[in-house]
DNA sequence: ATCACTTACGGGTGACGTAAAAATC
DNA sequence: GATTTTTACGTCACCCGTAAGTGAT
């Protein structure tokens, strides 16, 4: 057979025209390559070049030769690939999220209970996340809502509660213990962030006279909302885990409606309960 | 880049399973295969095998790497060949023949025409040979009339006339020197060549009365027909081709008909013109 | 004179084989 | 004990680089 580096030799050599600059790219001498083509036309057995004392130029045969080799070459680099991809796949559990809470909690547990896996997260629609689940792009997903068919199956696996981040200077800052509902605050201005999946659509739908002012980021959020007198939102998972960071003049107050606890479910395909089984006995004795 | 020996150990090792078995059918030793292996992972940068102290078995993602490696094998192996036969396209020449006799006599005049070029004969009816030659399998063709279209030219190339072929005591023998037509031999058994191209059909249309019994080749033909009396076809071609090899006992007599004689007729794709010019010189000075 | 390719020669990397050890069946 | 893989070590092939030579621009 004949060996890649041969073949990277003859690309190189089409590409550049001369031995000396294709030898020059290669970062090895012209006599050297002036042998690899040599041995290259004697492996197949079959003249590449026209070759005058000082000129040495593919000929037709050559430069076919050189179109394949490039082929050959590209499907090798695909290959390499393609198993390094293979690789990583088998050692990386990938998730999908409707809401950024999750995103940012599950993650600590998976890392615990695969500690030699990495992860990846990510958050999309839940039509996107159905597809990607049932086409291997994710191990499993966390929905809004339960989801079961013939290949999947979910379970519940934990709950967040919307509240409103007020300042205390705020009128509806007085109804911190007694809770307040989508209603009561209809028609206020809110910061937001934009990446907070359905969250974003469920506060639009039930506040339709709201504004929001929308942000980018968690962090330039947290810079405006502390830097402003808007109400914002915040979750009972957020505070969780931002709490130690700034306790700073905001209070939350839970929201009563039922819409703003939304029930997460994991969907898993059925296919793939053993390879999540310490996941489900996680969501299980939770 | 990932050497090509490296993907076939890999692919053998897949093949045979254990490194001592495929290192014999890899003609190197086990030990090498060993290190080969240790190599190859390096490379990828990824875990392929399951080594317990005395056996190494593919994981998933070496089955996977190896099941692509065939693959860039086959690629490459196709490529090899395809050049080899690049290259020896541009060294023959490929003619088709509508009948036996230019068939025998061109490689002659090519063999002298183009003294690098190796020479490819083929004998098929005229819609395959036409077809033939516009999708490059021909370099020219033989034709029994003229064709000509918006890619092809034609130009006469030389006649053959058709004889029987008779034995002294045959009656008909006496017409040696006058000739006779298809309808006065009408009704006679012909031993016949099987692979003789349109003048099996011509002989059947003008002595439809008459019956043929066919032998496979040449060789087997003129056994045939030195052991018996039955009529036989010569032409003035096989005749000139073969008459050093045996007077023996035979007359031919011209036919008369016009059909009896083919004016054949060599076409070329117009865009090869430049690169047949010798053939066609050496017709245009018949 | 410079550039481009080839030939000639010496050196070093690395792939190989042999031998031996370790471990499993 | 037979088989299989790994480790260790010495050898050899082969690919490389330097240097010199030839011919063309």
């Amino acid at each position: 057979m004949i060996e890649i580096y041969l073949l990277e030799a003859l690309c190189a050599l089409h590409d550049y025209g001369t031995l000396s600059s294709a030898a020059e790219q290669l970062h090895i001498s012209q006599p050297a390559l002036s042998r690899s083509m040599r041995k290259l036309e004697g492996l197949f057995g079959v003249g590449l070049f026209e070759r005058t004392k000082n000129r040495i130029t593919l000929n037709d045969t050559g430069k076919m030769a050189a179109a394949m080799a490039r082929r050959v070459l590209e499907s090798e680099e695909d290959m390499i690939m393609a198993v390094r991809n293979y690789d990583s796949s088998l050692h990386t559990i990938s998730a999908g999220y409707c809401t950024p809470g999750p995103m940012m909690e599950m993650p600590l547990h998976l890392s615990r209970l695969y500690p030699k896996m990495k992860v990846s997260s990510e958050m999309e629609d839940e039509k996107k996340l159905i597809q990607g689940l049932k086409n291997g792009k994710y191990g499993f997903i966390i929905l809004s809502a339960s989801y079961e068919d013939e290949d999947t199956f979910s379970i519940l696996c934990g709950t967040e509660a919307l509240y409103f981040s007020l300042i205390h200077a705020h009128p509806a800052a007085l109804f911190k213990e007694q809770g307040l509902t989508f209603s009561q605050m209809n028609g206020e201005t809110f910061v937001m962030v934009g990446e907070i999946g359905i969250w974003r659509d469920l506060t639009m739908k039930m506040m339709p006279d709201s504004q929001f002012v929308l942000q980018d980021s968690l962090e330039s959020l947290s810079a405006v909302i502390n830097a402003s007198t808007l109400p914002a939102f915040a979750t009972d998972l957020t505070i969780r885990l931002f709490r130690s960071r700034e306790d700073s003049g905001r209070v939350f107050i839970k929201i009563l409606d039922p819409e703003a606890t939304l029930h997460y479910h994991c969907a898993i395909l059925k296919k793939n309960r053993e390879r999540y089984a310490r996941l489900i006995n996680f969501f299980e004795n939770i």
